[in-house]
DNA sequence: TGACAATATGCGCATATGCGCATATAAAGC
DNA sequence: GCTTTATATGCGCATATGCGCATATTGTCA
């Protein structure tokens, strides 16, 4: 039982990342596709500070790519499942949340696998 | 985007339930069936009232459920999908952490379905 | 080289979180 | 009623986390 806990603590750290209103957003903007820091600034309406600290925060737990280019860094879903699961856990609960009000139209993004748009 | 709001801090607040060590091996404990405080304390070696305080936490988020028995309490997972969903984790990480050593085979627990063994 | 644009980071603050300790509450048995 | 057992909770502390601000870093272009 105790030699179970490096996996326990690796994997809280790996619900962590997802355990933030913020982090979310972003996964929600880039499930679709790979975008600028920038881009993920404006649809987010976060500030570039912190879509640039939580960014790197979710690169060090694996859960998105990095990609430079000139003055810009792409960043994408470095795991296809992690995207699974927000958007099965996001519809469940956008379902309890709001039983009626067409809210889960929003969440459609969430839907098709994530698209790599490689360069 | 803005109305999505609500939905994202639910669903942070979901995530943020499991990203904590001692309540994934709660879960780990409670996975295979309903189990006294006591029993979960001996089963993780956490201490009484952090025990107590993290499946009260749970409670509140609706993960576990709660049957008073005597001075007992019985806690038991709520929703199987949540069991589901650290099983998938916990193997994925558990294979990344440790790819030779058998150590998967400790995770088995996260596997069948939670038993309900109603009193 | 210098100005500009895109991104990252150090610092400080406010708040949240997990924990241990002691203690409160609740139920059972004498 | 008193003691024992099982669980919950108030308090304080140490640390973690998210944020804003200013600034550093890196690359582009003139």
């Amino acid at each position: 039982m105790d030699e179970l806990d490096p996996v326990f603590n690796t994997v809280a750290g790996y619900f962590g990342v997802l355990a933030e209103p913020t982090r979310l957003k972003i996964m929600h903007a880039l499930c679709l596709g790979e975008k600028t820091v920038n881009q993920v600034v404006e649809e987010t309406g976060a500030t570039q500070t912190n879509v640039s600290r939580h960014l790197a925060l979710m690169h060090r737990h694996g859960v998105v790519t990095r990609r430079k280019e000139g003055t810009q860094v792409f960043y994408n879903v470095a795991d296809p499942t992690m995207v699974e699961l927000c958007r099965s856990v996001c519809n469940r609960i956008a379902i309890t949340i709001d039983e009626r009000r067409p809210l889960r139209k929003q969440m459609q993004k969430f839907l098709p696998a994530p698209k790599k748009r490689a360069a």
